[in-house]
DNA sequence: CAACTATTCAATAAATTAGTTGAATATAAG
DNA sequence: CTTATATTCAACTAATTTATTGAATAGTTG
């Protein structure tokens, strides 16, 4: 007889236990409000308070969620006088949501159905093609919007394309010309940021579109990449 | 007033249903047994009744499994006259099982715990170092086993490795010389396959160890790769 | 077509999770 | 030292998830 160690089936094994621990890493990402909460985090350190603004949850409930993350390891915290700050607790994390989100799109059927629903609806939200973008970069028509954090900005990004996290996008308004196009991307094809910075700019009466797909793809086609601030 | 559209508080906006889906993927991923059959069809195309008996669960509930999966998109599934057979939907599955794990053994405490614990107590289980295997490899001291699917194995592997996927094991064993150290790897550093051979092997009383962590790293070390069967 | 097999479905109980509410804690400011 | 603020904790309800059981379905074989 062997020994049971190596068996498959018993409960209560290596395995089995190993299995359960990174199920905790699953769990964290099998609701809709914390993976929300992530790519808020995503962007950089934020507040409690912040963060349950943004996300339209309950503070109390916000706190819940944040503690959830940390314990599945993958926020960090800290506390500065009154507010508690967290911070996703690696650029892996990031990875993970990459890896996450590219599955949905490509394998859950709904996610295209809804992107289509809704660019139908809001019409002329329609993404430009990379190609394009670049002809009309170079013929300088087009001011390009980076919607990213400023880290990964920096670690490279479309060529001319200017820096705008969404918390600066306010600020930064004054400075456009409102006849120049706007084309704004962040991560991936459906990374929220860039519907939001869209729909925003669209409602101050700019023209404002979303490129097609985001930069990992633009890179990954090997168009030509800008590095540094 | 702004519109409604880009707010980012509103239940059931894009936004909000967006994330919904994402979190259809994460719920998916969110059970250790849905991650262990998961593992186990990242080695290829395998019956109901089979992946039931190698996960230990009663096949009404590991059909149940593999439909959340089949929903979630991550799996497929073929009917070939009374059997089923599943398959992952895509090599991006495999690239976000790898994302998780390395999160989780970065991140989650109990996970270096546990893999601690486990090698202590089966004490020399203990890993070989990548610099010190190709050394060896140089000169024909061990034999190397990847015990990944072929598919994998044809993409690229450790020079001199054979492919011994954990099916073909029992198999494979009397074509080894007993005296020879045997190294096996596979995605990984915690890949349960690899746990899996050198335990099955030792019991055959034969000289086996894992490789420290799997093909992804040892890769990414710039250590020599060779491809094809 | 009767018996058999592999899988799925449906109903259930137990466990877990999500969100709400109000109280508790810790820090800062007056 | 009182008041105000940001966050967390604790108790609770509703909803969801997990595993079990036994029946139903679809396909195969004699």
């Amino acid at each position: 007889m062997a020994t049971m160690s190596s068996n498959t089936s018993n409960k209560g094994s290596f395995k089995h236990d190993l299995f359960a621990q990174f199920a905790r890493v699953g769990k964290a990402l099998s609701n809709g409000n914390r993976l929300e909460l992530l790519e808020f985090l995503a962007q950089g350190e934020r507040g409690v308070d912040e963060l349950a603004r943004v996300s339209g949850l309950s503070v109390a409930n916000t706190s819940q969620h944040l503690q959830q993350l940390r314990q599945a390891g993958l926020v960090l915290s800290r506390k500065d006088g009154l507010k508690v700050y967290y911070r996703l607790s690696g650029d892996d994390i990031i990875t993970l949501l990459e890896a996450l989100r590219g599955v949905a799109e490509r394998h859950v059927a709904d996610v295209e159905r809804l992107v289509n629903s809704y660019l139908t609806v809001k019409d002329d939200l329609e993404p430009i093609p990379r190609d394009e973008l670049l002809e009309r970069v170079k013929h300088d028509l087009v001011t390009v919007l980076d919607v990213r954090p400023p880290e990964e900005y920096a670690a490279g990004h479309v060529p001319g394309a200017v820096n705008v996290p969404l918390d600066k996008l306010e600020q930064y308004l004054q400075a456009l010309d409102p006849q120049q196009e706007i084309v704004a991307y962040c991560r991936g094809p459906h990374c929220v940021l860039a519907f939001d910075a869209v729909a925003r700019l669209r409602e101050k009466g700019l023209k404002a579109r979303r490129m097609q797909d985001g930069f990992p793809e633009w890179k990954q086609a090997g168009l030509p990449v800008e590095e540094g601030e």
